[in-house]
DNA sequence: GTGAAAGCGCTAACAA
DNA sequence: TTGTTAGCGCTTTCAC
C-alpha cells in the first residue's frame, strides 16, 4: 500500500490538514519550521498524493480523451502528439480511442470516456451527426479538429484547415505549370465534399469546363489512387492529378509510372497532407501540407484552457502550405 | 452536476445501499418491484455512476499506460493498436506518453502515470536501467514490448520478437540468394546489439569472416541508411545488404539507387519490421516482420489479467517471419 | 499556526 | 429483503 497523508500527518505529530496545506502552497500560516520538518517526511517516506481521491474532490480527473478513426493512419500520428505533447504541458494526459470511422464506435468510445469522467474530448474526423448530438448532451466541453463539420452548435470547439481553399491551390499549381486536362481523385464525395469543391472551383477560374470522367472518388488510400487513374485513362487520359491525400497520390504515381507514364513530364500529380513519406515517393511528391502536429496542439490547448480557465471554446483555422517537390 | 445514487435512492425512498447493488448486478436479495422501481429512476433521470468514486474504493482506475518512444515513428502506431483493441474488450482504457527515447521524459511520464493511479504500464523500447529500477519501486504490474532487455526481475512481464533469431534470418536470405559480401546497418549497438549478433552468427556459420567495413551503426532512421550505404561502399562495397530496420532499408535504397546500382541484381536489400510503406518502395522491400499489432495485443492482454486475475506477468516470445518482394 | 470535522460518491461488512 | 455505518484519501471551511 502507498504512503497516505494521514501517515505523513501521523509520522510528524500533525493533522492531515497542515499536510494537506504544505502539498498543496497553501501554506502562508504554516512555520517554516514544520514545513521543512513534513516535506522531509514527505521524502522519506515516499509519499505521492494519490489523484483519484484529489479527483473525487475537484471533480477533475486532469484527463482528456482523444478521439480518432484509426492510429494506423499516417496522418494521425502527428496530430496525436501535438495534442500530448501541448496537453502534458498543461498538465494534462491523453486517453487514446480508435473508432475506424464508425458510428457505433464512436459512440462506444464516447460512452466510454464520459463513464471515466475524463475532462475534455477531441474528437477527429466524425461527420455522424447522431454521434454529435449525444456527444453534446454530455457536458464535457468537445473540440473538433481536422474537418470543418457544418455544427452550428456552439459549446464545441474547432480547429481545422481551410482544405477547399488548400485543393484549389492544388488545381492552380497544376494549372500554372501547364496543365489543361485535370484528374480528380479523391474520398467519396457524400463523405467529404469540399475538397471537390475546391477543384471545381480552381477549375472555374481558370474557365476550364470540367469533365466528369476526370474524377474518381473512393476512399482515402493507395488503392484509390490506383483505381483513379485506371478510370481516368479510360476516359481519355489527364496530364494532371488532383489527389484528395497523399496516399492516394502514392497510388496514382504507382499506377502511372506502371503504365509507362514519365512523371512530372507528362502527367504531375499532387497530393494532400504532407505526411512522412511523401519526400521518399519517386519522384518526391508534390503536396499541400496540413500542418498536424499544430492542428493537435491548437486542439488541446482549446480544450484545456477552456476547462482550466473557462476560455471559451472557439474557431480557428490553420494554415495550409504549398511544398514543391518532384512530381510537378 | 450530474445525478448521485444517493439523489436516485431518495427519489425511490430506499438506501444507497440497495441502489448500489442493483447497479452492481449483487441484487439476489431485492425484490424485483424495487429493482424495477429503480431501474426505471435511473433510466429516467439520467444516472451515471460516478467512476471516480469507484475508483477511490476500489483503488483502481481502469486505464493503463502505454509509455513508448515516438508514435510518429512508422512501427508503433500498429502496436498502439493492438494494445487498445486488446484493452477495450478487457474493459480498459489507454493513456499514450510519448518520451522520445529519452531517459528524464520517461522518468516524467513513469511519475505522471504512477501519480494518476493508472492501473499498469506498458513499456516499450527503454534500456535506461535508471527509469527501470524507478519503475520497479512502483508497484504497479509492467511490462516491457518489443525488446529483450536483461531484466533479472520477476515481476515484470515481457513480450518480444527474437531479434537475432529474425536478423540471422534476414542475412541467411541474402546468403541464400548468392551473396558474399553482406554489409549490416542499424543503430548503435550500444542501444541494440541482438541485432547485430544475429548477423554475426549467421556470417559465422556460412563461415564468412566479417569486414569491420561493411558495418556501420547510427540510429533507426532514414539518414541512417544512407549514410551506411556511403560508409560500406567506401570501404569496398557489398552485394547485400541487412538493415536493422525498414528506414533504414528505404536509406539505403535511395542510396543505393543515387549511385547507380541496380537493386536487387548488383546488390540486394533486407529490411526489419515491415512497417505499413515498405510494400510502396521501389523495388518493394522485402523484410522480415515483427507482428506489431500482435505484440500489443500479447502484453495488454498479458498485463490485465495480471491486474484483473493475478495471472502471473510471463515472457512471451512471437514470432517474425520473412516478406519476400522484390528487393532481394 | 494548527486542527476537527464534514463531505466528494461510492461499496461492503454487518445488522435488522 | 433492506438499511446502517464506516471508510477509500483528500480538501476546505471554521474554530481554537
Amino acid at each position: 500500500m502507498p504512503v497516505t497523508m494521514k501517515e505523513i500527518a501521523d509520522a510528524a505529530g500533525v493533522s492531515k490538514t497542515t499536510v494537506s496545506k504544505i502539498i498543496n502552497g497553501t501554506d502562508n500560516h504554516i512555520s517554516e519550521e514544520t514545513k521543512r520538518r513534513i516535506r522531509k517526511l514527505i521524502e522519506e517516506m515516499g509519499y505521492v498524493p494519490n489523484s483519484v481521491a484529489r479527483n473525487l474532490r475537484s471533480q477533475r480527473t486532469g484527463m482528456i480523451g482523444f478521439i480518432l478513426p484509426d492510429i494506423t493512419n499516417p496522418f494521425f500520428p502527428m496530430m496525436a502528439r501535438g495534442i500530448e505533447d501541448k496537453a502534458k504541458m498543461l498538465g494534462y494526459g491523453v486517453v487514446m480511442c480508435n473508432t475506424d470511422d464508425n458510428a457505433e464506435s464512436e459512440l462506444q468510445q464516447l460512452n466510454f470516456l464520459t463513464s471515466k469522467m475524463i475532462d475534455g474530448i477531441i474528437f477527429i474526423r466524425s461527420l455522424r451527426e447522431s454521434s454529435m448530438k449525444r456527444a453534446l448532451q454530455s457536458k464535457v466541453p468537445i473540440v473538433i479538429a481536422d474537418r470543418d463539420i457544418k455544427v452550428a452548435s456552439d459549446g464545441i470547439g474547432q480547429v481545422f484547415v481551410d482544405t477547399v481553399g488548400g485543393i484549389q491551390l492544388a488545381t492552380n499549381v497544376l494549372l500554372n505549370s501547364g496543365c489543361r486536362r485535370i484528374g480528380f481523385i479523391s474520398a467519396q464525395q457524400d463523405i467529404e465534399e469540399n475538397r471537390f469543391d475546391g477543384y471545381r472551383r480552381a477549375l472555374a477560374k481558370a474557365q476550364i469546363s470540367f469533365d466528369e470522367g476526370w474524377v474518381y472518388t473512393d476512399r482515402y488510400n493507395v488503392e484509390t489512387g490506383r483505381e483513379g487513374i485506371k478510370s481516368i485513362f479510360r476516359h481519355g487520359g489527364a496530364d494532371g492529378i488532383v489527389c484528395g491525400n497523399d496516399l492516394i497520390a502514392f497510388g496514382a504515381i504507382q499506377e502511372l509510372k506502371d503504365e509507362g507514364y514519365q512523371i512530372p513530364e507528362e502527367v504531375k500529380v499532387i497530393g494532400f497532407d504532407n505526411i512522412y513519406f511523401s519526400q521518399y515517393t519517386e519522384p518526391p511528391l508534390t503536396t499541400i501540407e496540413q500542418p498536424a502536429y499544430e492542428i493537435g496542439q491548437c486542439a488541446a490547448e482549446m480544450l484545456i484552457e477552456n476547462i482550466l480557465h473557462g476560455v471559451p471554446l472557439g474557431r480557428k483555422i490553420l494554415n495550409y502550405r504549398l511544398v514543391s517537390r518532384k512530381s510537378v
